[in-house]
DNA sequence: CGCGTTTTGACAATCATTTTCGTTTTCGGC
DNA sequence: GCCGAAAACGAAAATGATTGTCAAAACGCG
């Protein structure tokens, strides 16, 4: 059975930005949901675990998640303010990334990249 | 009075990785230091408002600070085994990051690049 | 319709971090 | 050296996100 964790899906499908798991929660039971707490946290993990999701922190340390539309590797711009991100891509990040981690003998070199920014509409 | 800050700092400087707070508190006490965890978190805290110190969070959300050699605008390459960090640079990262913000409208653009790897003697 | 399996969700437990609050220490005068 | 205000301490309680527990509910299937 996954209708609760298409109901989670779905929900961070239609957010712009990164949301966390309390406020999707917060969405879910909003929109009438009787979903618990505890299954948002199974339904992301889940979904992270498969690969459908992106997980990071923000700096207060809480996990937050976001659907990509894309599978590939990609990085985010994201508006400091309202959250909305933008998927973007740096072939120069990454090939500078490999380079460097090389250039000091480290193997297996993986890296996390996230910019900030005001979006337009949030800056006007 | 300043003493305790010092003792967190230095600590912190004798390591080469990331530490996180609870590390370091414990560290602190086996050295017959007989600070209060209360006072290691306000050191940290301290420390990094005064930018003498970085702070990030690992993947379990804990928070973990290391201390910089230099003050300027930098970046690290740590190895995943060992969490030894090599301070690295990237003119080519900062000005992709700047351009893209700029391409999507974004203003007042920062941003968070960690590279991870395994360094030489952890992959020997 | 029963039965074993899986999913769910209320609630308790964890754990890093923060607050609170009374005590101790530091310091600039005197 | 001594005094009081202000800053620093630290123990213990509070907080808040996340995870573990476990019994009840929903499902698949014969």
């Amino acid at each position: 059975m996954s209708t609760r964790r298409d109901a989670v899906r779905q929900t961070l499908s239609e957010s712009s930005g990164f949301r966390s798991a309390q406020d999707l929660y917060a969405d879910l039971r909003a929109d009438g949901s009787k979903i618990g707490l505890t299954t948002v946290y199974r339904a992301l993990q889940a979904l992270s675990d498969s690969g459908e999701i992106d997980v990071l922190r923000n700096d207060d340390g809480e996990a937050v998640y976001r659907a990509c539309g894309t599978e590939s590797h990609h990085h985010h711009l994201v508006c400091r303010v309202c959250g909305t991100a933008v998927e973007i891509e740096g072939p120069t990040v990454e090939s500078w990334a490999a380079e460097t981690g090389a250039k000091h003998g480290f193997t297996d070199v993986t890296h996390t990249v996230e910019v900030f920014g005001t979006c337009p509409r949030c800056s006007s």
